[in-house]
DNA sequence: CATTGATATGAATCCTACG
DNA sequence: ACGTAGGATTCATATCAAT
């Protein structure tokens, strides 16, 4: 059962949903504003904020406890290895966020989403709340991650350059159009999110052909990132308006292939041994292992370590020990070198060349 | 008893204070990293974050339980129209945020530290965590605010553009010449916070003379931006070590008078009335009050009111009502003008020559 | 068609002194 | 603790009309 909207309460359907079934959860929950009165503009219009009845709470009490079914549902349904997102603001996000500790999701990252063009606050009453946070978190401690880091790096590229992904993401709000409006031409949803955000949770956390659930679907930008990037969905959404224009929009968006979406840039090479990459003539028993600056440091043992000081021990581990550092281990392809027509060789290159022979034959 | 340095437990020290005698509090509690073993860089030296001792816990439940404790004496003493300020990370802020809130601080901002200069993830195992987070808050939801906006709109000038200041910052982590070091050349403290953010928070949330508490201290960050700006201190940290560090750096350190000092730019201009006005001649009862494109709205009455379609009313409501807006009243200042030497000319402008009329006087 | 200017709008815990 | 009334306060961007 996926790609589906379901119309009806995020609680009672997610406690349908069979366990450990979903691999990525993006939840926007209701941010508990507790907003008051109208609120004025300078020239005296009135701003549409968010006032809908889904967003109210009787007490910090009654919202902590919505919160906690909620997360709990989340818990119960997510892959031992899944992910789950969550955004909240300045309101609801530290109230979220302890509930998930205490039920033992263990946090990646907190993102935060800073906005190009926020709402400025008309009365200067406070500064400019111009963010809203996200939380990424595994179900617990010793989930093993799906991050594709370098994906991540490509999607961070500025000018050419292209940098570790940071924990803070510059995205304007949601409008123009890319917003979606009701059959009066106002906007259909006061929260929708911006698809961009989406689509990068989405690419960065979970693989192609992942099955991912929005519990509050709300406008279905979850559910289009997901499709365009060739992810399942479950979109559960209360407001049957909500369902009905998500459908529309859903129908209307194609799987677009490409790198970002299979992570191509994350795909790791061949994995190949010493032993191997020796007995193909790529390296001689007895040769030298050298630093950088030329000096003979190891000799290349028959089972690929290497004999240092009347030992053998693994390339890795005899690097770190010849620097005299105090790490255990550090990369040995980054260190070695070897002698090929009297040049220093590094043995990283002299592995990347057995890789190429290995995927032509 | 303030500028002073105590040292001891926050908690016991906290305790022993008045209570509603502290104006602002700044806390920089221990984060509960739960790092585990040893990161090394990539080239193999050991990354030297914190593990310190008094970032221990037995599990979340006990930090809790201490953070439920520090923050309760917070609330103690803290001035009815007090603020606080509390520093976290991802590890930590969800937790205290959420008591807080349980607590009954009212929250004003949650402001992003984004790290101009973060230590890069070495792994790519995760986002490079660059930010940390601020929460402001007040002692409850009807505390009065010292909020100086304009001040903080001063501070946040850019190219000599002043904008209101928003929730997120750049700032370094604090390095070079700051950051302290001790007899042995090594940093003195594994989490010091920059100057320059301390400076911001006190100048834009307490007046000159206020009292600033720092129950976590360190290297007195808060009790040197405090004293620089003319507020009085109390410094409470638990290691001696970090007290006599401490001492020589306050008492290095001098008040310096300036205008964000003082909030000069948050002074209220003199409150006249329109009634003054008239009597000075500044306006005449009868006259014609326009709108910008110059079209005769109302006339001035002798109360300062004004004489719209038969009514009476003040110009702020007979502002909104006659641009026909859903809004009560909005600022006639902005909107009303009059007919000086055949020209259109601003009230606002006019009440500006009235108020240096009083001030040379 | 290009450029300029007016208008609309976005998850908002959005005032405060005085009587 | 109320209510009432004086008066201070906005940034980036998209759209659309006007030139």
């Amino acid at each position: 059962m996926y790609d589906t909207i379901i119309n009806g309460n995020s609680i009672f359907e997610m406690s349908k949903l069979e366990a450990e079934s979903i691999d990525l959860i993006f939840a926007d929950p209701p941010y508990y504003m507790r907003t008051e009165g109208v609120l004025n503009r300078v020239e005296g219009t009135k701003f549409n904020g968010c006032n809908d009845d889904w967003d109210k709470f009787d007490s910090l009490e009654d919202y902590e406890n919505f919160t906690s079914q909620w997360l709990s549902q989340c818990k119960r349904i997510l892959k031992p290895n899944g992910s789950i997102w969550v955004i909240g603001s300045m309101q609801c996000i530290y109230t979220i966020g302890a509930l998930m500790q205490k039920l033992g999701f263990w946090f990646i990252n907190d993102v935060v989403w800073h906005k190009t063009n926020p709402t400025p606050n008309f009365m200067g009453s406070r500064l400019n709340n111009s963010h809203e946070t996200l939380i990424w978190a595994v179900k617990n401690k010793n989930s093993k991650l799906t991050f594709h880091y370098k994906t991540a790096k490509e999607l961070n590229s500025e000018n050419d350059v292209k940098k570790q992904m940071g924990s803070v993401w510059n995205f304007p709000v949601c409008s123009g159009n890319e917003r979606l409006k009701d059959s009066d031409g106002n906007k259909l949803h006061n929260t929708q999110k911006p698809l961009k955000m989406l689509e990068r949770i989405i690419a960065i956390s979970s693989n192609i052909g992942d099955l991912v659930l929005d519990p509050f679907a709300g406008t279905m930008t979850t559910g289009a990132a997901a499709k365009k990037l060739g992810r399942k969905f479950i979109m559960i959404e209360a407001d049957k308006k909500y369902c009905e224009y998500g459908k529309l929009r859903l129908d209307s968006i194609q799987f677009e292939d490409s790198n970002i979406a299979r992570a191509e840039f994350d795909k790791k090479p061949l994995r190949v041994t010493m032993p191997e990459m020796i007995s193909a003539g790529f390296f001689k028993v007895g040769e030298w292992f050298l630093f950088k600056d030329g000096r003979k440091i190891a000799q290349l043992s028959a089972d690929g370590k290497l004999s240092f000081n009347g030992k053998i021990i693994d390339m890795h581990t005899c690097a770190a020990s010849a620097k005299g550092l105090k790490a255990k281990r550090i990369n040995g392809f980054d260190v070695w070198y070897v002698i090929r027509d009297n040049q220093l060789v590094s043995i990283s290159s002299i592995r990347e060349n057995f890789r190429e022979k290995l995927n032509l034959s």
